[in-house]
DNA sequence: TAGTAAAGTGGAAACGATTCCATCCGGTTT
DNA sequence: AAACCGGATGGAATCGTTTCCACTTTACTA
């Protein structure tokens, strides 16, 4: 492999005016540019990533973390980091946690690697890891935001939907569509997003006149099985409903599945509305009604508030994206 | 940050004895061990990776492209890739490609920047590159193993399921299920493995003395969208059909989709088989009968020849996968 | 015409690790 | 007792860039 020692060489001029050239900064004559550029060309230069980031002291890569690969929920999320990091003409280095058990642990291990690769910053997802577990990240690397989090203290780098006037979003769509019967799937009791939507999903019931402690509630992991698990529950339970709200659309894709299957129509029987507008949500046999969260968006924002922290650039940063339903097939109006 | 010139002077040994404690290997003594140790924690070192790679010429990372990260067929194969890139103790740097239009391009650009950057390696998968473009490939990086494609003279490095054979099972398992009326919702015109599924189809219907120029044939492009248009078209052909072999999953969960909203009964009216066997293929109403294609598999063991071949291991490497018919519920038997 | 600012240039030093080489030392062999 | 061996060690050289500094040339000003 040609270095820029040879190119120096062959175009005839120094070390310095060879680099100059390449990487386009300081002035050089036209000739100088024009003699360098031809030895490049000739010789298949290509400089070396490692020695630039040695000498210059940043990788131009950023670091991601998100709990869960599988399913449909991440992907998009992913894709939308990757987007605006490609964008800035920079790289993407993502990890992913393996089990929702060992989220924590998968996350610890992940952003020591990301870290250690030398990443200039770290965007993370997830629910797992505690503020001490952040702290000693904020050691290893002090830059870094997060997504789906609040930490005081720290409420400049957490970028999340509002969970709680979504839930009431949720709980408004099932009252005005005439339900007073309702039945909640929710999810992971650690997960504090969790926590939020439900808050919300009661407040508003309540404004609404409904008492949320009269509702059957059982909780899943956010897995599709687990909507079906949690159908059933509900099913076996004995207590009346005509709609379902379940908190994230994989549960409710789950719940439906389930329903069907042992002849409950959807939504003539019972209505489900379901929680994150995931693209398979409109896929779904009746097409799923749910509360759309700008996941991507949220993403891109907080991508962007971690780019003007690590290179200095003034990247446009907004915070405040509302969640709206959308209304597709699933749940009836009586 | 502190550096191994740092390490060495707070722990009174020379640049090489604490080099060779850190990296572990070469010999050193009991004592230079625990006090360059000590020495490290000390100072919360951590060796600058960007350095390591310069010196060793290794960047220990895998690039990886994918066409699309949208949708649930990539996904598991980035995973599993990810799980055993990881296994290795190494990285893997992702890039995707934004449409299928745009596949060539993207990746042209992704593999470059992949190689630019450094990794060690490239796989990578699709069905948009040429022949010309690949050479061109290899001499940016000869260390790349290709994922899904059979390019003659690089046989040793191309890893794919037996469409073929696969293609054969679904006729097999439609006909033996007593469907004598077919019908066909092929993928995109330019996927060879597109092509050799269909081959494989034809092959084994005519076996069973089926004439598969008469079967209604469309195209889709391997999306749910297209599914759901396939079937609606297939549909307004009028020709009649028991059975639908759709050339993925997710084009088949679009047509069921689709003949369920027109009240068309899966599988009582119409059966319906995938081909791939995603994990959503499990959660449609009813569960898809598909043929289940062991992608991860796959790409595992591309990935093992890969990194046999960067990094002179001997990880097991197979070939011969076959797929099978997963039966669920969306094939009757009449 | 002399003086000065600016543009252009070459090469040394620096980034932070690994590796090679020369040296040293204690113990074993002859 | 001399020769030898192998483990342990320190430090120079190396990887391939960028950057800084000193220097030359050119162009412009007074």
């Amino acid at each position: 492999m040609a270095t820029i020692k040879d190119v120096a060489k062959r175009a005839g001029v120094g070390l310095g005016t060879a680099s100059r050239v390449i990487a386009g900064n300081g002035p050089v004559s036209e000739a100088a540019i024009r003699r360098v550029r031809k030895a490049v060309e000739e010789l298949k230069f290509r400089p070396s990533h490692a020695a630039r980031v040695l000498q210059k002291g940043q990788s131009q890569t950023i670091g991601v973390f998100v709990p869960l690969i599988q399913g449909s929920f991440y992907t998009p999320i992913v894709h939308a980091i990757y987007t605006a990091v490609r964008a800035s003409g920079r790289q993407m280095v993502v990890e992913f946690g393996q089990t929702p058990e060992s989220e924590r642990e998968d996350a610890l291990a992940g952003v020591e690697f990301l870290a250690e690769r030398g990443c200039d910053g770290l965007i993370m997802m997830g629910t797992a890891l505690r503020p001490a577990d952040i702290a000693r990240i904020a050691e290893l690397q002090p830059r870094f935001v997060l997504l789906n989090r609040s930490i005081p203290g720290l409420q400049e780098r957490c970028f999340n939907p509002d969970h709680r006037a979504a839930g009431a979003a949720a709980a408004r769509a099932l009252y005005e569509a005439g339900h007073r019967r309702l039945a909640v799937i929710e999810g992971r009791k650690t997960a504090h997003d969790n926590t939020l939507r439900m808050r919300g999903f009661e407040e508003a019931l309540r404004k609404c006149g409904i008492d949320p402690g009269q509702i059957p509630r059982v909780r899943g992991d956010f897995s599709p099985d687990s909507g079906r698990a949690g159908a059933r529950e509900l099913l076996e339970g004995g207590t009346r409903f005509t709609a379902l709200f379940c908190a994230n659309d994989e549960m409710a894709i789950g719940a439906i599945s389930y329903l069907r299957e042992v002849g409950v129509d959807v939504p003539g029987q019972c209505s489900v509305i379901g929680y994150d507008g995931i693209d398979l949500s409109a896929l779904t046999v009746p097409a799923l009604t749910t509360v759309l969260i700008p996941w991507r968006e949220v993403a891109t924002n907080a991508l962007h508030h971690l780019l003007n922290l690590c290179y200095g650039s003034e990247l446009p940063v907004t915070r405040d994206i509302p969640a709206q339903v959308l209304w597709r097939k699933s749940v009836a109006h009586i």
